[in-house]
DNA sequence: CAATATGTGTCAATATTACTGACATAATTT
DNA sequence: AAATTATGTCAGTAATATTGACACATATTG
């Protein structure tokens, strides 16, 4: 009768307060730098998300961040007026409005996530490539289904 | 020459987006038992390492939480309040409040932890073993060095 | 013992991120 | 023409967090 060690719950415990301690490690870096700009957490969602579907529709980027259109508002209203993200008018459908990043907002996207890609970069090459499948692995596994379609693991959005 | 396939920074934005909706996903749940109880995720942290951590102090738990004691203070008096929680004078420093889990705070924690770790005991059985240790490794390495002492990798907290 | 430091709690004011609900406008589709 | 879609905006509210100031009890140090 041997013990398993450690127990299954302890082990996925332990999981839960790697994600917790490890998100909160990886935000905080990009945060102290938004802050320099007077920007939050939620307007680095939406930088990032823009720069990685570029021509993004508002409606597009409230599917995929899951928040409301008031709570978008404020925060593009503000990358916006600021110059960090163009707005046009879609040529298709003059309805909706196509979202990029300005140079400014190239710039800022690419500082931000310079730095949380460095901390995932030594963690990658600390770990080895096995290690790094299996990572992401289980965390596709994690992801909602319904999510899986907004993580880009290879196919951009496409409007 | 051989060109890597994807680019190294393709892959490490992919593991920002995973950790993002992965963090996501895995809240999510908790977070509508909460709702239930008129908590919040800030509740659930506190609860949780709590449970962890029986007999722990308030600045212990600060320093985990890594929040000011005045954001601590309406959380953790509401558990405290609503029987969640009990505050008992520590017997060896009496300036010291240690906190514990009532029994009714106890079944909540269970039930919220039991729902998080089905998520990623599912993902775990669907990786396996040796994608399981990859997935530890890089989130350890990518925690701050300060913050590996309080993931609780085998060894709880002392007060 | 007196002074200082520590642990906890609380008051007040503020910021960020989010929510719901209601309504307006423009453009497209039926 | 009517309905739907995409976007924007106004108002009110909530949860989570902040900073700063102060009070009090207890412990430690000189």
């Amino acid at each position: 009768m041997a013990n398993e060690s450690p127990l299954p719950e302890e082990d996925l415990r332990q999981a839960l307060e790697l994600l917790f301690f490890a998100y909160r490690g990886f935000t905080g870096e990009a945060d102290a730098i938004l802050a320099d700009f007077g920007l939050g957490r939620a307007h680095h969602r939406v930088i990032y998300f823009v720069k990685r579907n570029p021509l993004l529709s508002v409606n597009a980027l409230l599917s995929i961040l899951k928040i409301t259109k008031q709570s978008l508002s404020r925060v593009l209203g503000q990358l916006v007026r600021e110059g960090f993200i163009d707005q046009k008018t879609d040529k298709v459908d003059r309805r909706r409005r196509t979202l990029i990043l300005t140079d400014k907002g190239d710039e800022l996207e690419a500082r931000l996530t310079a730095c949380q890609t460095a901390r995932i970069s030594r963690a990658f090459e600390a770990t080895g490539p096995d290690g790094v499948e299996g990572f992401k692995k289980v965390l596709i596994e994690i992801i909602n289904e319904e999510d899986r379609r907004d993580y880009t693991g290879g196919a951009p959005h496409t409007g």
